[in-house]
RNA sequence: GGCGACGUGGCCGAGUGGCUGAGGCAGGGGCCUGCAAAGCCCCGUACGCGGGUUCGAUUCCCGCCGUCGCCUCCA
């Protein structure tokens, strides 16, 4: 079974789930105010990643990932824009699933929306209320986080150091709280703002509410892995915990935590304005170069993405293209077993990505040689093992027979081959010339010119 | 101030107490090719600085410098 990094726990961890053969992942998805930056689509990827090797390793994966369709955030920029907070949602929800749906991020098996379960947040703050672990204030319902045990699990930090440390920051609800820690569970309404009922006035939920209800709700106590962006450990993912605990409940049995894009060593974020929206990667550049990207460097520690490292990415996915081209004619085999394996040791340390595509690297060198030397048999397995690995990573190749050709670009590789049997090379290199500059790539095989889009 | 991460060849990015410094990209040379393309082969005197431990440190320890992250907006 895989292990990983468990950041409560701070050591690498074997994932052990709850049920033996079937694994329950919740993942913080985006709260839907704007477009998507490249660190969405890292953790995106990244879980996708996950999910998909655990799935080729023979387990059945439960994947749930919220979309936050209520916020504070929300309501700001439908009130800047002087539009509906619902047309907001609507408008970068849809940009969200299109971006995934391009980078062939896989959709969660459940996709919960905070404002279908918001009785039932209600619900458990009753219960925390009841509980003495929550009170009410003038402006909302706090969880009070001196009542639970271990806060601070995932902060790695005492109650008394993390507030020594945020002193410069403006305390939110400063003096109605008994706690400069605690946080809003309920916020209620001001007027003119998106508000359901609940017993101590109307209002909206925290954002720290939804994700516990909902992974509780669809994945059960104790579910297997909760996972997310490293800027999410705190407080969204101790703050979800704490509610759990203050209740009672088992929650999450592994944290695993990606970290940041980078932009010139800085974090990309909304705040620092040094973003590149998905939706604008996507449009210039092969979505899959971004999964290379991704997969290039492992998960937990920061990604440069720079116009260099991208083109890098696609140089390298030329490469695994070519080898799809040229492999695409094999008879189908069992995969290499060997090639296999070494692809499993690699992943199923920490999801170390980077080893295990160095590894089929080596095999993509071993194929092309044998297939250089004649020996096609032998290359068979250890192509369809590269192949497998690739797909259990989601890195499709491009498929050789999806790209049609039209017939007046195959008659001119016709000519070509006939001036080359005449070894005419003057109309030869003049044909190509052509081919080219109708944006194909020209390469001579034994079995003649073969072209494909550039 | 507290907690934590990082500083590796032109670029990206792994890794390790000593064996040839993974892999990718870029670059140089060669094979192949009519010429190319693709592929293959060869080519790189690295580990921020200063101490220490050790037979031996890039890898462990201490200090320093630099960069970055979290400390209730944040994937």
């Amino acid at each position: 079974m895989i292990r990983l990094y468990d950041t409560a726990a701070r050591q690498v961890l074997p994932l052990e789930p709850r049920t033996p053969g079937e694994v329950s992942m919740y993942v913080c998805g985006p709260t839907v105010y704007g477009p998507p930056h490249l660190g969405h689509g890292r953790f995106s990827l990244v879980f996708d990643v996950l999910r998909r090797y655990l799935e080729w390793s023979g387990n059945r994966v439960r994947y749930v990932s919220n979309i936050t369709d209520i916020d504070d955030k929300i309501i700001d920029r439908a009130e800047a824009e002087g539009r509906s907070w619902t047309e907001v949602v609507t408008e970068f929800e849809t940009v969200w699933w299109d971006a995934m749906d391009a980078m062939g991020v896989r959709r969660p098996d459940d996709d919960p929306h905070a404002t279908a379960y918001v009785e039932r947040m209600v619900d458990l703050i009753s219960d925390l209320v009841g509980r003495g672990a929550a009170y009410p204030t003038d402006d909302g319902v706090y969880l009070s986080v001196e009542q639970v045990d271990g806060y601070g699990l995932l902060a790695h930090q005492s109650l008394d150091e993390m507030v020594a440390g945020g002193g410069e920051r403006e305390v939110h609800g400063a003096g109605r709280k008994r706690h400069p820690a605690d946080f809003a569970l309920w916020k209620f309404a001001k007027p003119g703002e998106p508000s359901w009922p609940s017993p101590w006035g109307d209002g909206r939920p925290g954002w720290h509410t939804e994700c516990v209800v909902m992974s509780l709700d669809l994945l059960g106590d104790g579910f297997d892995l909760h996972g997310g962006g490293l800027d999410l450990a705190f407080p969204h993912h101790e703050n979800e915990r704490a509610q759990a605990v203050a209740v009672g409940r088992d929650f999450a049995r592994r944290w695993v935590h990606n970290g940041f894009v980078e932009v010139g060593g800085e974090k990309m974020s909304k705040s620092l304005g040094n973003f590149t929206t998905l939706t604008e990667l996507l449009a210039e550049h092969d979505a899959r170069a971004y999964r290379l990207l991704v997969l290039r460097a492992h998960y937990r520690r920061p990604l440069e993405v720079t116009a260099d490292t991208i083109a890098q990415a696609e140089a390298t996915l030329e490469r695994l293209d070519a080898f799809a081209r040229r492999t695409a004619e094999l008879d189908e085999a069992e995969p290499d077993a060997a090639v296999l394996d070494a692809f499993r040791t690699r992943m199923d340390d920490d999801l170390d990505t980077p080893g295990a595509l160095a590894g089929l690297f080596d095999v993509v060198s071993e194929v092309n040689r044998l297939l250089d030397a004649g020996a096609a048999p032998a290359a068979t397995p250890l192509a369809a093992a590269v192949r497998s690995a690739l797909d259990a990573m989601g890195l499709d190749l491009r498929d050789p027979s999806a790209e049609l050709v039209p017939d007046d670009v195959l008659a001119l590789a016709a000519a070509r081959d006939r001036a080359r049997a005449e070894k005419d090379w003057g109309m030869a290199d003049q044909l190509r010339d052509e081919l080219v500059s109708k944006g194909y790539v020209v390469e001579d095989t034994p079995g003649g010119t073969v072209v494909r889009r550039a």
